[in-house]
DNA sequence: ATTACTGATGTAAGCGCTTACATTTGTACT
DNA sequence: AGTACAAATGTAAGCGCTTACATCAGTAAT
């Protein structure tokens, strides 16, 4: 592998020349960055980056932390973000803790975690919905450069990209009622998940606020798996309680309801309405397409990779970008599965 | 941030024995080991990996080049190497060629590939399947220590993980006839993808030699994406050909098929037969489950993970791990979106 | 007691960059 | 012609590690 000294040598000019015409082009006579651009192709160079972040001490790298690849939530978040950072020349080192619902390992997110730090990572964006608060907080303290999605530690609430969940939850009460439906369910996500609580407490508050409190025993839990949508609907569609719509706080679990009614012979939106969340990719890949609350996770990469920006070395040299926007807003997604069973206009 | 010599001075020895305390604990004295570790804990210390990665002229890091997160062939894969890589001590870096389906940018995939490279990566697992085939031999000339999964360059076949597409149309033919299935349909991925090549030929070979070749008409053009596989479908639909099963040669197609037969009224699998291919997360989504051909892409992982670590620096000091399988065999998954048609027993 | 090892530790060079500072060159004034 | 200053380039130190080599016990054999 050649290094800048060969090129300098073979351009016939000085490492620093040659450092600067990398890095800072304008200081160097429009001739001899010729010479070095030349020097560079032939000798086929390319930039030692561990030598460069030592110089530095900084590495230009942004540690992503994620629960696994596998969550559809996470993949266009992950796009996004890997994507603007690349454009501000930074490197996007990932780490996933493994975690995946019912089973979390806390070494293997320690590990990830270490790992990050010791790569010298100048912040890190945490986009994980497992790692569990305490942990979490832990971590702040360690390492305060972090960013995190979709999750709260009142500290420090503008290193928190949020969206609101509770608005979310109404959003879906208020589409299933002004559809006429009064006999709703909800399958809750998990229990301890302030972003599953929030959607829940949104959707009970809007439906009593409407006068048409949720029963108690059409509260089903669930923990964000398809099999946990499949089950509660089971339990739901046995009861013979006659229920017209389902709210189901993930779309997977969504998914898991609509299989549940096929099984069952039950026809959804004819004889079953139901709403989801996220619009994940799952939404428009099941039959009917689901109508969804879908959370902007393009607005909120990009917030989230320009707060890291922000916290990294770079802004000392080139300046912080302008503060983005922290807190977003749900929106309802209107597709194929939720039907208007208001009676027809006289 | 506390050094290496802050530690030194700290535990009262010289760098040298705080580097072996750390990499070779087997040749510092017991007692001088825990002083050096009592000195570590109470400065906070960690090590800098870049100032590492230049001493032992070896990064550590694997790249790990993608076309995007969102697709979900890609997630367990991704998983599964990262997990292993961290477990010999290796980061894995990720870079995303941003590819999508009929949006390609060679711009950005080089950019990510060039920044794998200067990142000093040892090696370089290439998931992808849209960058083109003459691009890869560029880089592959460019950076050997390459392994490849799912593609195939001829040069150099035990760098590619492949999995035998051909065998996997082969299997979903043989499933469709063994049902009875004689009236066949077959929805083809890109045209100038080589997997999909295969998958069609392998399942228009069987059906020929078991005596059943498939007519030209029944052979649709897809792109692997969910509305390619609506489309598709009803196009079959309205031919008014009776077709009674459907070969997709991936899930997401298969999914927009049994939405297809959905909308069009048609019971799946009563009056459709469908079969995919990948067994990715959609096919436990979609109703009814997808029978599918899937890939061992865990195993496959493990060897693709096994050959960089083989390529990397690694193996000069630790020696080489045996010599992974890299050529797969795909299964028949079968579920509940085939029926057996064939006549009922006397 | 001397010599010859062996094992634990220290010394210092060097990995490939960046950058403060020194030097050279060119330009525009007196 | 001489001075002052700016622009372009060079010199060399140092980023935080690893590791070959040197040093220094301590032990065992002569």
């Amino acid at each position: 592998m050649p290094t800048l000294q060969d090129v300098a040598i073979l351009a016939g000019v000085s490492t620093a020349t040659v450092s600067r015409t990398l890095n800072k082009p304008e200081l160097v006579e429009p001739v001899t960055r010729t010479k070095v651009a030349e020097a560079i192709k032939v000798s086929g160079y390319t930039r030692n980056e561990a030598a460069r972040s030592l110089a530095m001490r900084s590495s230009r790298t942004i540690g992503l932390l994620t629960d696994n690849f596998a969550s559809s939530y996470f993949a266009p978040i992950m796009d996004e973000t890997v994507d603007i950072l690349r454009e501000y020349g930074y490197y996007t080192i990932v780490e996933a803790t493994g975690n995946v619902a019912n089973n979390i390992d806390p070494g293997k997110q320690r590990r990830a975690w270490q790992s990050l730090i010791s790569r010298q990572v100048e912040s890190i964006i945490v986009l994980s919905l497992l790692v569990d608060d305490a942990e979490l907080e832990n971590m702040l303290r360690e390492f305060p450069n972090t960013v995190l999605i979709d999750r709260h530690v009142h500290e420090d609430s503008n290193r928190c990209i949020t969206v609101d969940h509770y608005v979310g939850g109404q959003l879906a009460a208020k589409h299933l009622l002004d559809n006429g439906h009064r006999n709703i369910a909800m399958i809750s996500g998990p229990e301890n998940k302030p972003d599953a609580n929030l959607r829940g407490k949104g959707f009970i508050d809007e439906l009593l606020r409407q006068g048409c409190p949720i029963k108690e025993n059409r509260i089903f839990q669930g923990d964000y798996t398809i099999t946990s949508g499949t089950n509660a609907m089971q339990q739901i569609l046995n009861g013979k309680d006659e229920v017209s719509a389902v709210f189901a706080q993930n779309d997977d679990m969504a998914a898991g309801v609509v299989n549940a009614c096929y099984t069952a012979g039950i026809k959804v939106p004819e004889q079953m309405s139901v709403v989801g969340f996220d619009n994940s990719a799952l939404a428009t890949a099941v039959f009917p397409h689901l109508t969804t609350v879908s959370q902007p996770l393009k607005s909120m990469s990009h917030s989230a990779a320009t707060l890291a920006l922000n916290l990294s070395q770079r802004h000392q040299r080139e300046g912080v970008l302008p503060n983005p926007q922290t807190h977003f807003m749900p929106a309802l997604i209107e597709r194929m599965s939720v039907m208007d069973i208001r009676p027809k206009q006289r």
